[in-house]
DNA sequence: GGCCCGTCGTTTGTATACAAAGTCACCTCG
DNA sequence: CGAGGTGACTTTGTATACAAACGACGGGCC
């Protein structure tokens, strides 16, 4: 029945609901309520709130309670610096050490998505899982442990902040040639180019969700979402 | 007295043992044991558990155990493409943002240390004290929330590679040079050359890691260090 | 003699009970 | 009317008790 851990559901549970947007930013992570909650006792929700705020998906609020972590314009512009040095190493490596028939593979499909983004919300789904299968090829070509892991908790932030501000088709279109590009350089074993594109791809991807967050504030009321500037 | 918890005394003890090697890798990190060692019960020290293997310094050993996580030179290796990339970006960013003052002060300490390094084991200290300056001065400078705590976690992983070998004098001078030639490009404002001096340090640390360790495998006895690499 | 199964022991995982500490509100005094 | 302090309350931090899971060891059977 309950075969895995319950600090490691939990955990996931929580990770999940902050990641798409239902805790907002600045939610309260109470223990007792979370462990009334969710059926289990305070100790490994503990340990899952410990977890997160080791992740930065958590951080201490007002008094000595948790919260989930705010994430404003600046905090997403901080992100991708992260992101930036962390994606562009990571497509080098899987540039010099990947094996290029998958890489070829997945650049053809990102170079037919722009044709299939016409319409749809279920059309985005598809694509941001075709985003995925290229992350996890990334990992495994780079073979880069350290690394990994570093990518793997960033991925949590950058979703989270992808879910902030939705992307639109014609932004789409052009991610999907960037990612295209991406793919050929690793499949080509061009390092310098796989990560030099890679940059220049977070660049864009940050200028459209900083866009689209700006335009949105001017009609919806976006502070709920982004409640304290930064805590001390 | 106990003005800090009981959680955070535990896990920076084992984490300080961990990095200086008086706790090898390997070694064994159970909850019952290290409760009866520090005089507290099993719950911080589960947190401090916890968050080391978050951090990467303990993994799961064979059976349940938790063991102080290894360190082979094809770690050391890893973790150094791992730190490429995010000093890297740090100092790109610090050259971005940085008052030069703070760093073309640094940069006359890194040139006139090498004279000061022809002897002896405090002077060593003293070194690895002003390079510790230079972290922290970057830190400030880049000004990149993600960053800084992604490099604290990565400078526990360096400092423990550090101590497996011991840098030569010789290595001390050559980073030291390395060191002014980063302080510099990013008093300058140099964002290539000082991401760029950046790399080359890293990798020059590197190689100078991986042969001090293969120059020692020849007469010492590495093995107790780096034990087990995956053996059942 | 080798392999498989059962039992035992040691470990972690979870729950709960207890203690301390900080915050907030309210009351009192200046 | 404001400021300071003091009280209680709500939170987390710690300890301990209990349960379950996994590995190891030994004995029996094929």
């Amino acid at each position: 029945m309950a075969a895995v851990r319950a600090s490691e559901r939990v955990y996931r549970a929580l990770r999940d609901e902050i990641v798409s947007g239902h805790l907002p930013p600045g939610a309260e992570l109470s223990e007792v309520d979370q462990a009334g909650l969710r059926g289990v006792s305070r100790t490994p929700v503990r340990e899952a709130l410990a977890r997160l705020q080791a992740e930065g998906l958590a951080a201490v609020g007002k008094g000595r309670t948790l919260v989930v972590s705010s994430l404003s314009p600046e905090d997403v512009a901080h992100l991708f610096e992260l992101r930036e040095a962390l994606e562009s190493q990571a497509a080098r490596l899987a540039a010099r050490r990947g094996a290029p028939a998958v890489f070829l593979d997945l650049a053809a499909r990102f170079a037919a998505a722009p044709g299939l983004l016409d319409d749809g919300d279920p059309e985005r789904e598809a694509y941001y899982a075709l985003v995925t299968e290229l992350d996890v090829a990334i990992d495994a070509a780079m073979a880069s442990p350290y690394l990994e892991r570093s990518l793997a908790t960033l991925r949590a932030h950058v979703a989270r902040a992808r879910r902030l501000s939705r992307d639109n088709p014609d932004r789409l279109r052009r991610a999907a040639q960037e990612h295209a590009l991406i793919a050929t350089a690793i499949a080509d074993g061009d390092e310098v180019l796989a990560s030099q594109a890679t940059a220049v791809h977070v660049r864009a991807s940050l200028a459209a969700v900083l866009d689209n967050l700006a335009s949105r504030t001017e009609h919806d009321d976006v502070t709920r979402l982004v409640p304290t500037g930064a805590a001390p």
